[in-house]
RNA sequence: GGGCCUGUAGCUCAGCUGGUUAGAGCGCGCGCCUGAUAAGCGCGAGGUCCGGUGUUCAAGUCACCGCAGGCCCA
């Protein structure tokens, strides 16, 4: 029934067989059944680049969290998605074709161009199912959404317009990076593509202030050529401002008054100073007289805001909200007006006569000259600082104010900050820390883009009175502009146009298309054509019960999926996220495919396997959302201490049912009437399956993985261990069974636990021990059912217990290493110390281990050893503050019988205060050279004498061991019956010979001792020489 | 510049609400075991807990200020 495994499993090969398996059988398919939905979302990736580690990690808990609740009965659905729009996207075909800007695009044609951006878009998406899949994530890549189907668009749409009715949108300003040479913005991933070292005028210029003839506000600026936009000056509203002159006469000048000295050099007196918001509201007269006119709405004041610094400059700084963040927001703030003289080429408009169509660069020393000559320039510097350059035509960079779409967040706001109450995030700081600060001081969201390759805004304007529409869905489209629509990219909707319904003008498109991050948003509606199609599925759907996303995703999708739900349906997006860190590289530098620090992820999977690539990734601290280094070592690492001796595990079983011809009972043996082993490792399984459910149930993963891993050590270095013998011995009986019973239950209950987490290795168990073999299995492991604990069985005395003989032993060895004891020579006493009441079988396994006749406990460890007390800090220090010190130091001075007076229930005088059993912690000191060692709660002493007679058995054991060898030099099977023939002029070796002869002839299985002619091999058993021959009988 | 996270042995990482001998695995050295065997087990060496300043009877753990790295935002 059982075959014996292959000796050098290659499990790339094995999870290759796995995976035709799943295939042939259609596995993953047949296991979308359960009778309750368990939703989960996939956030699309870009398939223009290839898989890497990140996507492989957040795939696996992407894997691993759906295998769960599938195998608790529940139907999870897992369809991929790709992200195609987007900037990466034009990047690479401007790149591609040598287009530069979108004067070149429009010039190309927007149709050719899109179609180009098409037809790349899915180039790797072979590759990434090929990648995906051998991984071993199941999700269902031909029911797959891409961001670019018609459908998904048109749910887009529909989303938007849902915003749009409900007042949700607006279109103002954002000040973004703007290139003259492309005459286009970028954004501020393409701003960040090009710093360059450069040198700019650095000036101080001086606002006469209209209130106090004589004064001026000093601002400085690097960039001369926005002043004639300037509509107002910021100070800080805490920092103290210096009026200064010198000798009595001329200018008063008005700076941070930390800052004089720095700008106008020595000599300056103080008249007074004032904190700045007592400067607000003064006014000033226009350096320039281009915009004299803003004066009526508001401009040429002195405003204030938390931003300004006293650390350079003047702290007074000069706005011009067309062209700063910070300025427009100010601005807009205080009602102040935005004027913006420069065109789409960066060139002044003719309404700025002193530099009419002159760059802005250019126009700088212009503008510094006139400022000169008007007396109005107090300083001129220059600064080297780095500065912001066009990647694509390496000309500078501006800042300018471009009309925007934009979400109202701010009135989303608060209730997104409720319904994310409703999201368990895991880790927890993620969501109440990270996410919650994001939401709490969320800001409008930007969602257009003067790009070409997205979903359009369905936006269409009357050229003539400026009425607006927004478009919801394809049949609207078509309705109002008689035409048939199949497609809702730029190139398909921007020629659609009908007559305003108020002014009989022309309403056409807006030109802008939507950030892409709106579509990924819409994700929940638009995979599924809500809501022209699937109205009850979607919404029953929402919230998802489960995502899984890097960290990075907090400002992405984490954040546009709980907008759009707010907004549309006020629920949260998800209820239960588990957020991943991000994986370095080895050297702790961010992965590069430049720099190649990381080995290519297939040929890793190639080289170790899938399971030990998803093991090493999620038993790391990525999965606490915390940064890991990857390392190939570590996976290594993982085959050997995870997948191979599990693999030895069920091999050793393997092995012996199929040497023994064993097979599984109809009816189980009960597992009280099983041995001590056997009944502890059965604990120990139910228990950990209990804590797996629990901790999966809460998507702690940190909690299963490293548990799940350790009971592999459990299985094999103590049970395995232990109950070696019982599988080969050669009588049939009962015990015999109830081994094998045990280690297949505990095999084929483990093999579920692992099946999320190690797909394949879990698969491979169960092909093997249960599939076709055993009534009722199914065809695959993912196709049963998780376990559930069977808690009659959990015996946590015994796993306690146990755990002290374990610590014994480990003691033992520890007392056997330091006297040069081999654990093959006998000893005859080992007394151990510890309060537990352990059973005689429970000794005896001690026993066996350390290869001692006898094993005494003692309750108490005083009649062992020494006892010590330590203060109890935790106890005392709470009742005791400041005196704690000295009577810790009273009690570390106790000796033996007072500790133990306390101990069994009396208490003391010290320094004042009463101390009892409570406040001492009895520890052990083992004395000078007695084979006695102590933990905290445990003392092992050891028998060291060795008799002659236990030298004579330790010899017939080293001699037990030598023949085994030899058996196994000749090849013979482990079942196979040898003569034997031994020969040694050693007299202590021959007494030992003779005094055991019948142990060493079953241990080796030899039948027969007689004179050997062939050959023989000579060597030691100890000390003592012997010639060995050995003959099949 | 801002928010969040990380910094513990040569390497990868544990260390709960502060409690007094800071742990594990790998690597290294030594030994053991060997019918799971191109495995297994034990012992040992190895630590300014990133630095500084505080709070406290007590700090790897808390606070503040730095340094280094990461993610996101500006």
């Amino acid at each position: 029934m059982f075959d014996k495994p292959q000796s050098d499993p290659s499990f790339p090969e094995l999870e290759q067989e796995i995976l035709k398996l799943w295939e042939e059988r259609d596995v993953f398919a047949r296991s979308i059944r359960g009778d309750k939905d368990f939703v989960f979302y996939d956030g699309p990736p870009f398939a223009t680049g290839t898989p890497h580690y990140g996507h492989l990690l957040a795939g696996t808990l992407k894997d691993i969290v759906p295998r769960y609740w599938t195998m608790r009965g529940y139907k999870v659905e897992r369809r991929f998605g790709w992200d195609t729009h987007g900037l990466p996207v034009e990047m690479e075909i401007e790149k591609q074709l040598g287009l530069q800007g979108p004067g070149a695009v429009h010039e190309f044609g927007i149709a050719n161009y899109n179609e180009a951006c098409r037809s790349i878009v899915l180039r790797y998406t072979d590759l990434w199912r090929k990648t995906v899949t051998r991984l071993g994530r199941w999700v269902d890549f031909d029911n797959d959404y891409k961001t670019l189907d018609p459908t998904f668009m048109e749910s887009v749409w529909w989303v938007f317009a849902q915003l749009w009715e409900k007042g949700l949108i607006y279109q103002g300003y954002k000040v973004m990076p703007f290139s003259w040479r492309l005459g286009t913005p970028l954004s501020n991933f393409e701003a960040n593509m090009d710093y360059r070292k450069v040198q700019d005028p650095a000036i101080t210029v001086a606002f006469a202030v209209r209130e106090l003839p004589g004064h001026h506000l000093l601002a400085w600026t690097t960039t001369p050529w926005t002043l004639p936009a300037n509509m107002a000056t910021c100070v800080g509203p805490d920092i103290e401002y210096a009026f200064v002159q010198k000798e009595g006469e001329g200018p008063v000048y008005i700076l941070a008054a930390k800052l004089v000295e720095a700008t106008l050099g020595e000599g300056w007196d103080v008249v007074k100073t004032v904190p700045g918001r007592e400067l607000v509201g003064l006014h000033y007269e226009p350096l320039f007289p281009f915009f004299t006119d803003a004066a009526d709405e508001g401009a040429f004041r002195v405003v204030m805001d938390d931003y300004v610094g006293d650390e350079d400059g003047t702290g007074i700084v000069h706005q011009a909200p067309a062209f700063g963040e910070d300025d427009w927001r100010i601005c807009q703030r205080e009602g102040i007006p935005l004027r913006d003289p420069i065109d789409d080429e960066g060139r002044f408009k003719a309404e700025v006569g002193l530099v009419a169509g002159q760059l802005v660069k250019d126009a700088d020393k212009v503008l510094i000259r006139d400022l000169k000559e008007r007396g109005r320039l107090v300083k001129q510097a220059t600064i080297d600082h780095d500065y912001p350059f066009c990647w694509r035509s390496g000309t500078p960079l501006i800042y300018k104010a471009m009309p925007t779409w934009f979400v109202k967040v701010t009135d989303l706001r608060e209730r997104m900050v409720e319904l994310n109450q409703q999201t368990r995030w895991v880790p927890e700081y993620v969501g109440a820390r990270r996410f919650g600060n994001w939401l709490e001081d969320a800001r409008d969201w930007a969602i257009s883009r003067n790009r070409f390759w997205g979903t359009p805004l369905p936006v269409w304007v009357c050229d003539d009175c400026d009425h607006r529409h927004c478009i919801g869905s394809i049949a609207e489209l078509e309705r109002l502009s008689g035409a048939t629509v199949t497609d809702l990219h730029k190139h398909h909707v921007d020629n659609l146009t009908w007559d305003c319904p108020e002014c009989g003008g022309s309403m056409r498109r807006i030109s802008e298309v939507l950030d892409c991050w709106f579509e990924s948003g819409s994700m929940p509606y638009a995979q599924n054509h809500y809501p022209f199609e699937n109205k009850t599925l979607v919404e029953e759907n929402l919230p998802a019960h489960f995502i899984a996303e890097g960290l990075d995703q907090t400002r992405g999708w984490f954040y546009t999926l709980l907008i759009l739900s707010t907004a549309l349906f006020d629920r949260p997006a998800f209820e239960n996220v588990i957020v991943n860190g991000l994986i370095l590289a080895e050297d702790g530098q961010k992965m590069s495919k430049s720099l190649k620090n990381y080995p290519d992820p297939n040929i890793v999977v190639d080289t170790y396997g899938a399971d030990a690539l998803r093991a090493y990734l999620i038993n790391s601290p990525v999965v606490r959302a915390e940064p890991m280094r990857f390392t190939e070592k570590g996976v290594r690492e993982v085959v050997r201490s995870v997948v191979l001796p599990l693999w030895n595990a069920y091999s050793f079983f393997a092995t012996y049912a199929s040497v023994d011809g064993w097979e599984p009972p109809s009816e189980p043996t009960p597992v009280a009437e099983r041995a001590l082993l056997d009944r502890w490792v059965i604990s120990v399984v139910q228990s950990l399956v209990d804590d797996v459910n629990r901790e999966m149930e809460a998507y702690r993963l940190y909690n299963v993985i490293p548990a799940v891993l350790g009971f592999i050590d459990d299985l094999t270095n103590w049970y395995i261990r232990r109950s070696r013998r019982r599988f080969w011995r050669t009588e049939d009986d009962a015990d015999k069974q109830h081994a094998f019973e045990t280690l297949y239950e505990v095999l084929t209950i483990f093999s579920r636990l692992l099946a999320p987490i190690l797909p394949f290795m879990a698969e491979v168990l169960f092909q093997r021990l249960e599939a076709g073999k055993r009534r009722g299995a199914e065809d695959s492991v993912h196709l049963e059912r998780f376990p559930l604990a069977d808690r009659s069985v959990v015996d946590e005395d015994l796993e306690r217990q146990m755990a002290v003989v374990r610590e014994a032993v480990t003691l033992g060895r520890n007392l056997r290493e330091k006297h040069r004891l081999r654990v093959r020579q006998p000893l005859a006493e080992l007394v151990l110390a510890t309060p537990e009441g352990l059973t005689t079988d429970l000794l005896s396994v001690i026993g066996d281990e350390l290869n001692i006749k006898s094993v005494r406990r003692v309750a108490d460890a005083a009649e062992l050893v020494t006892l010590k007390a330590k203060p109890n800090f935790k106890v005392l220090g709470r009742r005791l503050g400041k005196r704690m010190k000295v009577v810790a130091q009273a009690i570390q001075a106790l000796d033996s019988a007072t500790v133990m007076a306390i101990r069994d229930g009396g208490s003391i005088e010290l320094e004042g205060e009463t101390i009892d059993a409570e406040g001492i912690l009895v520890v052990q000191e083992s004395g000078g050279d007695a084979a006695t060692i102590s933990t905290e709660t445990l003392t092992v002493q050891l028998d060291t004498a060795v008799t002659p007679e236990l030298r004579r058995e330790g010899l017939a054991r080293e001699l037990i061991s030598k023949i085994q060898s030899e058996r196994k030099a000749r090849g013979l099977e482990v079942d196979d019956r040898i003569v034997l023939d031994l020969r040694t002029d050693s007299p202590e070796l021959s007494a030992a010979i003779e005094a055991h002869a019948e142990l060493i002839c079953a241990e080796t299985l030899a039948v027969e001792r007689r004179s050997l002619d062939g050959e023989r091999t000579a060597t030691q058993a100890d000390t003592e020489g012997v010639s060995i021959a050995i003959a099949k009988a």
